[in-house]
DNA sequence: ACAAAAGTGTTAATCTTACACCCATGT
DNA sequence: ACATGGGTGTAAGATTAACACTTTTGT
């Protein structure tokens, strides 16, 4: 190389939750800087001691204080060498999956706001994060059907009905109660806790919950989980 | 940022072909620097003003001077913080595929030697190389029963014992002959070219191509591959 | 005429889809 | 007793899987 390399690393999270039917993804205001007053996605640069996992899960630390349940690379964006306007930056998109009934939302230090805002409805955004949301619930709906992710949007302990709720909102689309639970049960990987939801309207429902290592062991064998 | 950020950014490719009933990776062995004398992937450090994917097509040409059927970005290593002990570097894997018999390999400037290798007989690799290619194979493996993507390693004009033929290798698996035919035929993305394979055993062979074309308007309709 | 690879159809089994009524509770 | 959401079974249709013989050519 001739030249010294000048390319700056990030890294970017885009976290989704599922509430009040919808899907929604998490976006922060900063307080200072050139993203003063916008919103965007959680990230921030890489240090140089610190792997791209870490530093995922730093800035989703230090800005929002939420715990994933689910964390995946999605993809490199670094093709268009102007998408920060101030110099060179690549940045790694995760994409993250939380159950949002799990906390309350508390800005971080360096941010202004936090909120939750509904994938079909979202502002303009600092640099290509629309595009980068755009992709990561493209993947989102496809990793949906052939992996059981779906539970990590949930309580650990939940409906059949709630579960059956994500599937409709994230695929868009309408999903045969009994044909669904059928299905699932089928495959054996969930199970009823035993216990009941109290409600005020209606017949109890059963709570159930996922079991991770039948999953992971059944995928040994060559078990392929499709919706 | 407290201190400037030092990480290089690097690409590499994965470049896959099927020859003699074997998955074949392409590796260089380069003639001077660190790498001397050990057997790696094609890559290099993206430069300033050059999007990623403009690197990899960089590097695939000076390097090998081949020219990829498909090309798509695969996984960024980053978790490693030493995975090059010469100093911080991340690289974007790209994975390819060529059909390795529309050309001759020849080693570009820079390369001592460039080879296929079948990609179950590795030798080991320099830095994180082979898990890289672990990687690749696991998704070229996923990816070739939902996308069509088999045809990329072929001739445009291939037989059906061809095409039969790379999944049967590639998946590692038996397949029934008359249901994978009729299988791929009632899609209706690859048709009869009308000419035939002159062959000097057995019966002739009829031509066939994959029509792309046909196959992205059916995606919009809905259409999903499927093996 | 034989060896080699290409081409082809049917049937049983499995999986998917469509569909509607009863159940348990709170008010 | 009624309103609400939970729970369940069956039959028709579609898809997949298993399976073996005939065809065309070159030698």
């Amino acid at each position: 190389m001739e030249l010294i390399q000048d390319i700056k690393v990030a890294v970017d999270a885009i976290v989704f939750s599922c509430t009040h039917n919808e899907l929604k993804v998490l976006l922060i205001k900063q307080k200072f800087g050139s993203l003063k007053d916008q919103w965007a996605l959680v990230g921030g640069f890489v240090k140089n001691n610190e792997s791209l996992n870490d530093a995922v899960n730093r800035e989703l630390h230090e800005e929002t204080g939420i715990k994933v349940n689910y964390l995946e690379q999605l993809y490199t964006f670094g093709d268009r060498i102007d998408r920060d306007p101030r110099f060179r930056v690549i940045t790694i998109a995760y994409f993250a999956l939380v159950n949002s009934t799990q906390f309350t939302l508390k800005a971080g230090t360096d941010a202004q706001d936090v909120q939750w805002f509904a994938v079909n409805a979202l502002p303009p955004l600092a640099f290509d994060h629309n595009e980068i949301i755009k992709k990561a619930k493209n993947r989102l709906q496809n990793k949906l059907t052939y992996q059981p992710i779906g539970f990590e949007l949930l309580n650990e302990e939940f409906l059949f009905s709630e579960l059956e709720n994500i599937y409709c909102i994230l695929l868009e689309k309408e999903i045969d109660r009994r044909n669904f639970r059928k299905k699932i049960l089928s495959f054996g990987i969930v199970e009823q806790t035993g216990k009941f939801a109290k409600r005020t309207k209606g017949r109890p429902a059963k709570l159930f919950k996922f079991n991770k290592e039948k999953y992971t062991e059944l995928t040994k064998e060559g078990f392929l989980f499709d919706i």
